[in-house]
DNA sequence: TAAGCTATTTATAAATG
DNA sequence: TCATTTATAAATAGCTT
């Protein structure tokens, strides 16, 4: 890498450019891989191509992190095509669960929603004791101006944490981790079975690497380290 | 990879094996990158090192995927010392967000939440016009049991919805990204400034692409064709 | 303890079947 | 649209400081 620095600089960042090559003596020679420069791939196809060999090259880097370090981590993709791909360890919701905890434990806005919360629930325990406490035969028309202003305020924040919850899905998402949705999976009995969903899932795949790996039977070198599970969706 | 096939399993396939060297000639020369195999590394330090190269090598990949196919995506890791490092594109947050959704639109248990969220909406509706749009003076004493009865099952609905949301830092994350918090960062002046973020920095990094790219200064060919924007946590 | 080196291994851009 | 092959770019294991 180092080594070629020199010549990177002399020949210019901006790639893309096309040596098109076929050696002069007729050999099919391929150019080998070229370097290309960081920056969006204009063609489509070939933005597509590129998406599928980076993002199964992305994967088993973070696969290879996990099992050499034991580190959780959690890697999601949506393709160009907007299909959405996952792998985690020791399972993507859990380590997004872990993520967000970890996030909103320094976040100084985590405190101010606490503060509102304990000033909310304070409100409603006074008011709840105050009404609720007494028997509905001593409450006044007063009290009913009141029990009306308390439902509807408590409605209407019941409302807004409804479709908070609700609409992003994230009461799902945590059923599923209660419930344990999405821990099922296919054990790749070999290689090629592996080489075969990583690559041609037309549906996107959730990988999850099982608490007690999988191993695989075949020894092809490739991929012979490996021992996903998988859920096809 | 291919060419070099046959050395390997002549080699065989468990590694770590040593072969410790120095030239005869008293050289100390590398022994260069030696193949190792993927598991877990039993030295606590060499798994500390390895994951600091390997992490940031991931989040090269990430990030070059993320370019050259304009593809989101987001990668959590905990390191072995439990540190979160995040990298998203256009953001952590907003990836999760769409993860989920994906995930719980093809969840049946998503389909029951919502019908049980538009059985309680409907309750509530009818209850809130039943009283709600009367005046306070033409109720009576059977309003005000009915009055106090949604008081308190929308009370207790609101407190279980409030735990759900707050004690799981769910409610700070979505203020996030209502708020743009974890959008602030600062522009990598130079290339130097990026490494050093990325191999030193003590607490954890954040990372996240801007919509519209930073650039960096320096023509250091290794990162000139990266323009994160950090946030140190 | 993090930074840099070097020799390798690994990833992958292009070209092909 | 996919799987292979080729040749090269890039990542990184083990050392050294």
């Amino acid at each position: 890498m180092n080594a070629s620095a020199a010549t990177e600089i002399a020949v210019a960042s901006s790639s893309h450019a096309i040596k098109k090559g076929r050696q002069s003596n007729g050999q099919k020679k391929s150019m080998g891989r070229q370097k290309i420069a960081i920056e969006r791939i204009q063609k489509e196809d070939a933005r597509q191509v590129c998406f599928s060999k980076r993002r199964v090259g992305l994967f088993k880097k973070a696969h290879e992190l996990s099992v050499l370090c034991g580190a959780h981590l959690a890697v999601l993709v949506f393709s160009p095509a907007k299909k959405p791909y996952s792998f985690g360890h020791p399972s993507v919701p859990q380590v997004i669960e872990r993520y967000l905890t970890s996030q909103s434990s320094n976040n100084p806005r985590l405190e101010a929603s606490r503060k509102r919360k304990q000033v909310l629930e304070s409100t409603l325990r006074s008011k709840k004791r105050s009404i609720w406490n007494a028997e509905v035969e001593d409450l006044g028309l007063a009290d009913l101006h009141k029990c009306k202003d308390g439902l509807e305020r408590v409605w209407a924040e019941l409302e807004a944490k409804e479709r908070l919850v609700l609409e992003a899905g994230i009461m799902s998402y945590r059923d599923d981790l209660q419930y344990g949705f999405n821990n099922y999976g296919y054990g790749v009995a070999d290689d090629q079975k592996f080489h075969h969903m990583m690559l041609n899932s037309a549906a996107p795949v959730n990988m999850q690497m099982p608490d007690v790996p999988t191993f695989t039977a075949m020894p092809d070198q490739q991929y012979s380290d490996l021992g996903y599970v998988f859920l096809q969706q």
